[in-house]
RNA sequence: GCCCUCGUAGCUCAGGGGAUAGAGCAACCGCCUCCUAAGCGGUAGGUCGCAGGUUCAAUUCCUGCCGAGGGCGCCA
């Protein structure tokens, strides 16, 4: 990673490291190291050798042509001198370590209090557009607990990136033109002609959750008979369905074939109505469900605009005319094995109807044009077939199919009681999203779902999510907070100001071995939102957090704050204010609030 | 068969070239006259799946094998 214009710790020591070595360099020791030598400051492991170290003389030793503690003993003396660093020394094989000193951390209290909410934010993005895409289930039902993953993980990555200077668009790309749509509209109106009193077998590829009644009954309620058919002109002619006591039946033909009965005896115009009706009750919902949730669009894309507009047929066009395509068996089929792909894939059908698959290079080529200069994708775990196609229609469009980054979320699995709690798409018996922000609230879901790296498969816990006690991570969290506000609700009744002095006044006094890792912790935050950014990984703050948590919930058990040495008194609560805005940003770059009482 | 991800403490998981591999839970022992015990401290627990390779240095990177999960359609 190169070093950041932050204004960490780290970036400040790595400035120092990086001055020290264009000194050697003048004085012609480096020939051979490259001169844009990235410099690596890590955080110690053990407290004994110091804050930070450095192993730059034992990467570049060898270039040097020194050995790794001369090329140390030269580097330190070549260090600029800084306020911030207590002592340097050279340890073990080449290390060199850093201690800091007490003011530099006494310094970051004034600091975190007077940026607030930016603490930890940064300019590392510098204004460049990166796109989020996440979610984007068909809006053929109610989002279960699987998207509830992708979604928490992709609002996280979304507001991690612009936490560090990204300017970032979040999108949702609708599903609202497939064979999938047709087939909820088709279900819709078959259960409506069931409340008109028609007597039908439902097919067994069609939608048969609640929710299709429920759009069936509102169809019902508001129009009566007007869409009505007799069932039996509906089922005339259709292959038989595939199900028990017919094994032999086509469900897929059976389903098709109502379809096209429902677009024959509806019209195109009453067909279109039950389809919106649909399309929208069920796209209202997901818009409901995710903002509840916390996690907002900028940008609902419709896969339908994108047809009409003729961005898929342009898409088409563009591969043909660049050699990609070729036509076998009726079909149209892109040549993506040039591209790294396994196997070439159908774009167009026989019967003349474009693919998903060629909808979503069309859609890529799109983003592209849409001039973001990183695209993200998060996706089901599922769907990583699909990564080497998508990058190698760009590739053939002549795209830079490296600004395309697919992140893949693996499902997560529920657990009630010790036992997995069973689910089925197919026969609608899945836990939506919904429900489970009901049973353990949004707080805990938030926390819960990005708690993991995301190619991590997830056992999710309901009965710890719900629980109430230290077990559970986002209490444990939560309750640090309640805690600070708490003291501070304290001070107030026993008529003690809360009001901090200014600037490090009476910070000095906070010697205690608690207050030191405390403060350690708070400088960390910048390069835990920096480092989270970069590799989309919202479990750094999460595990964060808890580190940070521990460290307060220790140091209140150690120490009173609210004693009667009012200068003392004065540089806790300063502390303990800060810690309480770390908390703050934190949480809320997870979208889980910071209660003030629990 | 091919592809992807994962194998770290009894369980759930961090760490991902660097110095003595960490946390939570579970187990055991302690701590409320005190700002919320939804809290804190301590003890115990490991051949980092196995075998090679690269490196000054491998649990980390590479290869192979073993094991677990997932994906491989003119479905979306």
């Amino acid at each position: 990673m190169l070093p950041s214009p932050g204004h960490s710790m780290k970036s400040k020591l790595q400035e120092l490291v990086a001055q020290a070595l264009a000194t050697l360099a003048g004085q012609g020791l480096l020939a051979e190291v490259p001169a844009d030598h990235a410099v690596q400051i890590e955080r110690t492991r053990d407290p004994a050798h110091g804050d930070f170290a450095t192993n730059t003389a034992l990467v570049l030793a060898k270039p040097a042509r020194m050995k790794p503690r001369d090329l140390a003993q030269r580097l330190v003396d070549a260090l600029p001198a800084s306020p911030m660093v207590a002592a340097v020394e050279i340890a073990g094989p080449g290390f060199i370590n850093f201690r800091l000193t007490e003011d530099a951390y006494h310094a970051l209290i004034p600091e975190i209090l007077a940026r607030g909410p930016d603490y930890g934010r940064s300019q590392l993005g510098a204004g460049k557009r990166v796109q989020v895409e996440f979610v984007s289930a068909n809006p053929t039902g109610p989002l279960h607990v699987g998207h509830g993953r992708g979604a928490a993980y992709g609002a996280v990555v979304a507001d991690l990136l612009a936490a560090v200077g990204y300017s970032v668009h979040r999108e949702y790309y609708v599903n609202d033109a497939g064979r999938q749509m047709d087939i909820l509209a088709t279900s819709v109106w078959l259960r409506y002609l069931e409340l008109c009193g028609e007597s039908l077998g439902f097919p067994s590829n069609g939608y048969k959750g609640d929710y299709v009644w429920d759009i069936a009954a509102t169809l019902h309620r508001e129009h009566g008979d007007d869409y009505r058919a007799d069932a039996l002109k509906v089922f005339r002619g259709v292959p038989p369905d595939q199900r028990d006591d017919e094994p032999d039946g086509d469900k897929e033909a059976h389903i098709d074939a109502l379809i096209a009965a429902a677009k024959r005896l509806l019209g195109d115009n009453r067909y279109r109505f039950v389809f919106e009706l649909g399309l929208n009750t069920i796209l209202d919902d997901i818009r409901a469900d995710l903002h509840e949730f916390g996690v907002d669009y900028q940008e609902w894309y419709s896969e339908r605009a994108l047809t009409e507009s003729g961005a898929v047929n342009k898409a088409i066009e563009r591969l043909r005319e660049a050699g990609h395509v070729y036509e076998q068996a009726g079909a149209l089929w892109f040549r993506s094995t040039d591209f790294g792909d396994e196997k070439d894939r159908v774009i167009e059908r026989e019967n003349g109807q474009t693919t998903y698959f060629a909808s979503d290079i069309a859609y890529h080529m799109d983003k592209l044009e849409r001039g973001f200069e990183r695209v993200i994708d998060i996706w089901g775990a599922d769907h990583h077939g699909y990564v080497p196609r998508v990058k190698g229609a760009l590739k053939a469009l002549g795209d830079d199919a490296d600004r395309l980054e697919v992140l893949l979320v693996q499902f997560a699995v529920l657990y009630r009681g010790g036992e997995k709690v069973q689910m089925s798409t197919r026969s609608g018996e899945f836990v939506t999203l919904r429900q489970l922000r009901k049973e353990v609230g949004r707080d805990a879901a938030r926390f819960f779902y990005v708690m993991r790296r995301c190619e991590q498969h997830m056992d999710f816990d309901l009965d710890l999510a719900k629980s109430q006690s230290a077990d559970n991570p986002v209490y444990y969290v939560q309750y640090a907070h309640a805690r600070v506000e708490s003291v501070l609700r304290q001070a107030a009744d026993k008529c003690m100001p809360v009001e901090p002095s200014r600037g490090t006044v009476n910070l000095q006094r906070l010697s205690e071995a608690h207050e030191q890792a405390l403060l350690r912790s708070l400088s960390r935050w910048p390069e835990v939102v920096e480092g989270a950014a970069m590799t989309a990984e919202p479990h750094q703050v999460t595990n964060y957090l808890r580190e940070l948590a521990n460290d307060f919930h220790t140091y209140y058990n150690a120490h009173q704050f609210l004693v009667d040495d009012a200068e003392l008194r004065d540089a806790r609560i300063k502390l303990i204010l800060a810690v309480r805005q770390v908390l703050r940003n934190g949480l809320g770059l997870i979208g889980v609030s910071a209660p003030d009482r629990m």
